[in-house]
DNA sequence: GAGATTGGTTGCATAATTAAACCAATCATG
DNA sequence: CATGATTGGTTTAATTATGCAACCAATCTC
């Protein structure tokens, strides 16, 4: 397969988010900790995933800074993944996915899981809006491509 | 690599939008069709993938509806593949990935392209809200389970 | 109507993913 | 504190996916 391009060097925001996160298993181990599961065997258990890929996409996403190694509560030896605070800010991404699948991918009257506010057992809104709050859709809004440099 | 497990029946709907845009290419297209591309060629050209996986990425969004191939201007027999409605429906997928990667991925005086309001010029903002208004992070939302039916 | 361009297809080499077997360190139990 | 089970991997071999290059038919350009 002659390595994969990589997109590090991308003057695209969107691309270089693709190339730490892009992967197959990648956003399903976030989607998975974002859910709650910290310990190696719940990702593999959940995911079905083969463990040599698990194994390296974990240390992937710990060398990124997604995910970090903390020992598990007090003295044990043994060690949870969980979300950093970077990994956290790929929220509005699992939350725009989810979004995209429920309109999209499920039949009217099937059921799916639901993302609600805490507080108000409310489903949570996302948009995306100008800095005035109009709301913005993909044809008000423009690309600045970086200048190309020499 | 025996067939790569289908989340087409998984009850989370981002799980089911990763098996449609998941794997490594399909978001990359999506981009540059957001950017306005929409032949072959540029997306082979823009992208550097080779021309068969291409053509097989550009099948499976055309057949998953988030492309379409219409003529390209009257008469011609060329065709040309654009976002359809529901394609377009991952501006908000789209605009979180950027998000994160200019949050994270870019060095503080490092360059990258902008996406801002066309009217007014101002960088387009991405918030996630309860039905109140109250912001929402990751720690004040809630997945509410599908119940394992039997 | 000749050559270039477009949009592929095909075949082969190589890389990534998988399943299964294996293993060392830890943890729970009596 | 010895024994067995669990956890978190590693290794190996087989299979699939990807990439590259060569090729090709239909269009476009002039």
């Amino acid at each position: 397969m002659v390595a994969r391009k990589s997109l590090k060097g991308d003057y695209c925001p969107s691309a270089r988010s693709l190339d730490v996160i892009g992967d197959w298993w990648s956003l399903l181990i976030v989607r998975d900790a974002f859910d709650g599961l910290t310990r190696f065997g719940e990702f593999q258990k959940s995911l079905g995933i083969a463990k040599n890929i698990l194994t390296e996409r974990l240390r992937t996403l710990v060398s990124s800074g997604i995910l970090e190694l903390v020992p598990t509560n007090e003295g044990g030896a043994r060690m949870e993944y969980r979300l950093t605070a970077m990994g956290k800010d790929l929220f509005p991404v699992m939350v725009a996915l989810r979004q995209f699948g429920e309109r999209h991918l499920f039949a009217p009257a099937e059921d799916h899981s639901r993302l609600v506010d805490r507080a108000s057992g409310q489903p949570v809104r996302l948009d995306i809006r100008a800095q005035d709050g109009r709301s913005i859709g993909p044809d008000e809004a423009v690309i600045l491509k970086v200048p190309e440099q020499e």
